[in-house]
RNA sequence: GGGUACUUAGCUCAGCUGGUAGAGCGUCGCCCUUACAAGGCGAAUGUCGGGGGUUCAAGUCCCUCAGUACCCA
């Protein structure tokens, strides 16, 4: 074994064994344990969400897979209608194709080709999932395709489904609907408009304040509030640069406090007004085009006018005619469409709807009854108050990639819903005479997503499959998506197959850069996990960083940050160091922040790991170990080091099964670093030199080789590697050990004196610690005193001497009646241990070292005073506490007195 | 405006049902002791965001104020 721990060619050697192996498929015979991997988008890379996600996901899989479930972790990709629509899209237009003019049926095959080279699989392998790659599927699949037709026909069919003229948030860039999901809001500095509004009957106006001047033009009245007595709601007014009359009205919506307490209704181009337009019965004007621009039914001069350039002219317009009362700064929230970032307008089209009213209640009981747990479970709160304010779900949006809306017009649009122009035909009974004609428009991208738990197991179909691993165990998956995509699932899996989608729900929280800024290719501080695992160079980051940035000074500043975080570049740490740290950062917060040095922590902690393997497997060139179950643990450092293995096992599985990840490596570094490491290694050191073929060198390699089953599903690669290196001289031809069952607890013999090791390593820290205190040179032998004489103890010292002399660097420990005069004392239990100092320290550093003590100690001391002198704790505490606290006073007493007279005793020497 | 969280050592974060604060990294000593210097041994460090309340006892429960983040309008 080499002397460095090197992930590189041993990852790459485990993941194509593990592949051949097939380890993802499910074994016949065993409870089922599903989970559906969060189809990533087809056209995407790898970030560190899916690192992340990835990592706690596969920890739990291959734990549930080495305790012989049959676990299924099924492997889809996601079609991603927009995005990918729009990836494509960009890259014809770089070619210099326009897209418009290739055709619908071009585009997609354009979109097919692109597709094919999916490359985040080989990613997710490099990261060591082990999902079920047989059964791997993508949402425009046949069968996937058959499962999002036949739900929406059923929907449909049922009235669930909808369709009808509604406002809708547009995105006039990709000319389509989006849902109010995708929609981002950002505070921005705008201006409040107070316009005039001249009464049509005699002098005066009503001032109203509005941030959209230009949607004037489609105004219906002005609203004001019913308690309002300014304005008698006979009035009309005329509305300013048109010819137009509209009505004042009353409504409670009106916030008599902002602006001018009178407000412009404008029904077809805002939500809010949309709904007083209902209320009131108000005619809803559209003013805008689909491209966003000015339509035929404003006056001539603002015809064919983008929003913004119609707002600049309007204002001015205002402004002459003296109709512009004031201008104020003003902050305010502009919508925004997340995928191409224009702004949003709504508009009155013809879209696709899903009800949510009964459905979303369903949804709720589904969570309150528990039939799905959310992990954390205060996420409950924020789901049931999404659901409480849920609007009707926009399906259809007006691009070509996705599935089509299954819905056929006839010349009178009469609206036909089937699986094919067959099925449309035959169910309705429309004979060949009938034209008909598909909807143009796909269906979102979300809705098909909404299948997935199921569709991928095979529905509508009745599939074995669908039986043995639906509803699903689990569902892993980031807290960003539990509107998107987590209630849709439960929505939509309650009303198809009356079951919920799956058992719980782990929502984790979001990886962020070291400064806890999110990562985002614009800002310049994305890391590809990949580079982790592999390395990456200063110049390849800054140049992948800062590829595609339109404006170079934007590209520069990101170039002059990557420089300062990263100016070494990044080095190679390995798979499962990234694993570890992952896990290790996996803490029930939102954020988790991304830090380089505790990565760089945890390809430590593989290189520690790998050496204590390294030195094990030297010892092996004399003993061959065997490995068996019956082995004995009778040294009691075996007995010792067994039982911190099996508690430790027993924590680790108990903080698996409940997500917490965070204490999961925490409490596997803490025994394979300090307990295993620290003080076991170093115990076999001891007894292999003492009697080169003592059972102590058996024991080791058992735990090892139980450690490296425990720890597998964290590190796999690792643990693979140092398991067939510590297993060989079995000649077991094992072909991986991810298959293997996980390590149970093994008995203890109760004869065995595990006490007397704890016992030793308490009395070999205190004497280091006294060393170092006292400042004496490592290298000097020092004697230990010990007093009182304890049986007890004394038979425990026969045992663990020869331990603790070696580990303290001791030539001497042994029971006095009175120590010497003058030494360095310190107390285990009721033992004194001391060490003659004589020719051995500086006296004043002693002397200093004692009064930092007793400063110390009257500080404890008062505390204690303060508490045992309170009635009131006496009378209400437990007893037990009271006792405790008891003793502790006592203690500190004597140690008081004990460190008073060696004061005195050391200031002789000054 | 409504909601959900968060504020603990220099940094990143644990701290379950209330019982005198923990880890990793970093810092400071001393050691190249033949697995590992990517190492060993040892040490220091906190008015647990501010204020109030409940309690014998509050980082933990309640109220309030301030700040931060995210979500929904």
């Amino acid at each position: 074994m080499d002397k460095q721990y090197d992930p590189k060619s041993l990852e790459a050697h485990w993941q194509s064994i593990w592949d051949e192996a097939s380890i993802g498929e499910p074994s016949p015979n065993a409870t089922p344990f599903s989970m559906m991997f969060p189809p990533p988008n087809v056209t995407g890379s790898l970030h560190m969400g899916h690192g992340f996600l990835i990592t706690v996901s596969d920890i739990y899989i291959r734990y549930q897979r080495m305790k012989k479930q049959s676990v299924l972790w099924q492997m889809g990709t996601d079609h991603a209608g927009i995005a990918t629509q729009l990836v494509v899209w960009r890259q014809c237009e770089k070619e210099g194709i326009d897209p418009r003019k290739l055709g619908r049926s071009a585009f997609l095959e354009k979109i097919e080709n692109w597709v094919k080279k999916v490359k985040i699989h080989d990613q997710i392998k490099t990261m060591g999932a082990s999902v079920d790659w047989s059964t791997a599927m993508f949402t425009m699949d046949e069968n996937h395709s058959h499962a999002v037709i036949s739900a929406f026909v059923k929907m449909y069919r049922d009235q669930v489904i909808y369709k009808g003229k509604r406002l809708s948030n547009w995105d006039y860039h990709l000319k389509t609907a989006i849902s109010d999901l995708e929609v981002e809001n950002r505070e921005e500095k705008g201006f409040l408009y107070h316009i005039k509004y001249p009464f049509v009957n005699g002098d005066g106006f009503i001032t109203v304040a509005t941030t959209r001047p230009e949607t004037l033009l489609g105004d219906a009245a002005v609203a004001v509030h019913p308690d309002d007595k300014r304005f008698d709601h006979t009035i009309q007014l005329s509305l300013p640069l048109t010819d137009r009359v509209i009505p004042v009205i009353k409504d409670d919506y009106v916030d008599r406090e902002f602006g001018t307490g009178c407000v412009k209704i404008t029904p077809a181009h805002d939500f809010n007004d949309y709904e007083v337009g209902l209320r009131h019965q108000l005619p809803m004007m559209n003013i805008m085009t689909l491209d966003g621009r000015l339509n035929e039914d404003v006056p001539k001069r603002f015809q064919g006018l983008r929003m913004d350039e119609a707002r600049k002219q309007i204002v001015e317009e205002l402004k002459q005619q003296g109709l512009l009362e004031s201008v104020q700064e003003h902050i305010h929230t502009v919508p925004y469409c997340e995928r191409s970032g224009v702004k949003i307008e709504p508009l009155l089209t013809d879209q696709w709807f899903v009800k949510m009213d009964e459905l979303s209640k369903v949804a709720k009981e589904t969570v309150q009854k528990k039939e799905v747990e959310l992990v954390p479970n205060h996420w409950e709160k924020t789901y049931h108050h999404f659901l409480d304010h849920i609007q009707d779900w926009c399906i259809s949006r007006q691009i070509w990639w996705g599935h089509r809306i299954p819905a056929w017009y006839d010349n009178n649009d009469h609206i036909y819903v089937g699986y094919s122009e067959e099925d449309v035909r035959s169910h309705y009974q429309l004979d060949d005479s009938v034209i008909l004609k598909q909807d143009e428009d796909v269906l979102d991208t979300w809705f098909s997503s909404s299948l997935y738990p199921f569709s991928s197991l095979g529905w509508p179909n009745e599939t074995e499959r669908l039986d043995q691993f639906f509803p699903n165990s689990l569902l892993v998956t980031g807290f960003d998506i539990l509107f998107f995509w987590v209630t849709r699932m439960i929505v939509m899996s309650k009303y198809l197959t009356g079951k919920a989608p799956f058992k719980k729900v782990f929502l984790h929280g979001l990886v962020k850069d070291e400064k806890g800024q999110k990562m985002s290719k614009s800002k310049g501080n994305v890391i590809d996990p990949i580079d982790l695992i592999t390395g990456i160079s200063l110049e390849a980051l800054i140049e992948k960083r800062t590829q595609g940035m339109m404006l170079p000074k934007h590209a520069n500043q990101i170039k002059q940050q990557t420089q300062k975080s990263y100016p070494q570049g990044i080095e190679a740490h390995g798979t499962d160091a990234l694993r570890m740290c992952f896990a290790a950062s996996a803490t029930p917060g939102r954020d988790i922040r991304f830090n380089l040095e505790k990565l760089k922590g945890y390809k430590f902690f593989c290189n520690k790991l790998w050496n204590a393997t390294r030195f094990l497997t030297m010892l092996q060139g004399e003993f061959q170990p065997t490995f068996t179950e019956k082995a004995l643990f009778e040294e009691p450092i075996d007995a010792w080091i067994l039982s911190q293995f099996n508690t430790t096992l027993m924590t680790a599985e108990k903080h698996l099964l409940s997500f917490r990840f965070d204490l999961l490596a925490q409490c596997w570094y803490e025994f394979i670093w300090h307990q295993f490491c620290d003080w076991y290694i170093e115990f076999v050191k001891i007894n292999v030199q003492n009697a080169p073929s003592c059972s102590s060198f058996t024991a080791a390699h058992l735990i090892l080789e139980k450690l490296l089953r425990a720890l597998h599903p964290i590190m796999p690669f690792l643990t693979e590697s140092l398991w067939q290196i510590v297993t060989k001289p079995l000649n077991r031809s094992v072909k991986t050990i991810s298959t293997l069952p996980y390590p149970e607890p093994q008995p203890i013999e109760s004869s065995t004196d595990i006490a007397s090791i704890s016992w030793a390593k308490h009395m070999i820290s205190a004497i280091r610690t006294l060393r170092a205190e006292c400042n004496i040179a490592p290298s000097k032998l020092i004697q230990v005193q010990l007093s009182p004489f304890d049986q007890k103890a004394d038979q425990q010292l026969k045992k663990v001497q020869y331990l603790i002399s070696k580990l303290c660097n001791a030539s001497e420990i042994k029971w006095v009646e009175q120590p010497d005069e003058i030494c360095a004392q310190t107390k285990v239990d009721q033992i004194m241990i001391d060490i003659p100092l004589k020719g051995m320290i500086d006296a004043q550093l002693e002397f200093n070292r004692i009064s930092k003590s007793i400063e110390k100690t009257t500080k404890s001391l008062d505390q204690l005073h303060q508490k045992l002198n309170n009635a009131k704790f006496l009378d209400h505490a437990p007893t037990e506490l009271v006792e405790k606290e008891k003793l502790l006073l006592e203690e500190q007493v004597s140690k008081m007195s004990r460190l008073k007279t060696q004061l005195n005793q050391i200031e002789k020497l000054l």
